[in-house]
DNA sequence: GCCATATAGTATGGCACCGTACTATATGTC
DNA sequence: GACATATAGTACGGTGCCATACTATATGGC
């Protein structure tokens, strides 16, 4: 349930007589992690999707008017660079296509295909149900349980660098 | 405790009725891991270093014979190509240099430089200990409730794509 | 109306990863 | 000893992410 370097990790610690507390379980977590992003990635790669991709998909379903790079960048938690890549990619794969602002004729709208449209649908409730499955056999308890040492976690964490991905960190 | 990302696919999740259940756990999972990344890659920055390159730092040290790309890629977890650019940064950097290999000349032998060794020694145990602050106020009760809870969603991930990061996959 | 400034989108270059393809060397078989 | 095959390392191109820098357009102050 570990990644190679992990274990690589537990052996320089052990050889350095290091107590393991702690540190397994931390690497466990970030093992799990892993095996989620790629587990996910290898479900949205037959339909030459990305989790980044994806994520621009269901933000655009159902939205006929379409969005904007910059709203798109702000609610994927993504720089507007980033955005142009993955905009790039869906449109050459005919998911969307980026149309002309009218009002303010430095933005673009970005919309959904048909193609588009069909996909978010479809793998949004896939994506879902297949995370459910994998809290399968998990009661409220377990739940709130799991919740709870997760906070735990993450108070411990430096708050100078957890608030990431807000995206706009504004510095000085 | 979530990311933009995972704020709208909730948002989307409620729009289409569909329950929470395991599902915020999960991107917390993922977010915490995430915030667990950008904190270990800000710690390392400013030593012009990555996770990635420190693995390979830990694996050379105390090593005076040092390892090949090809160990260090098993040992890693990572492709050969992978090694090879971040060698190329190591050894750009004066961390490390390759040497040519006597026996098997195919083979070549990287080894830490004065540099490497220092930064390998001071940092490991730096790492270690940031980890261990990380899970201040477990004790071995919440340490096992976790792990037990962590292997039962490792336990639902698909077998097919869990055991990615052995390298060598060798389909068919 | 004019200019400084802000904003939208993109381009460029960097990083860490991958898969694939290539070169050089080693090895086993005949 | 020659040749098929395996292995070691790298090169190349692709992805997703970032920071930075650039162009076009909008806006506020005068």
């Amino acid at each position: 349930m570990l990644e190679q370097k992990h274990l690589a990790l537990l052996d320089e610690a052990k050889r350095r007589g290091q107590p393991e507390t702690g540190l397994r379980l931390c690497l466990e977590i970030l093992a799990l992690s892993s095996a989620i992003d790629r587990d996910c990635a290898a479900r949205l790669a037959p339909h030459q999707l990305s989790e980044g991709k994806f994520v621009l998909l269901f933000l655009l379903h159902d939205r006929p008017e379409g969005l904007s790079p910059h709203e798109l960048a702000e609610r994927a938690g993504v720089t507007r660079a980033t955005i142009t890549g993955l905009l790039d990619g869906l449109e050459r794969d005919g998911f969307l296509a980026r149309h002309a602002g009218l009002e303010d004729r430095r933005k673009v709208s970005v919309r959904l295909s048909a193609k588009g449209q069909a996909a978010a649908r479809v793998l949004f409730d896939e994506h879902t149900k297949w995370i459910a499955t994998l809290f399968a056999g998990f009661n409220a308890d377990d739940r709130q349980m799991f919740g709870d040492l997760l906070r735990r976690v993450w108070q411990n964490l430096d708050p100078t660098v957890t608030q990431a991905s807000a995206q706009a960190a504004e510095p000085g």
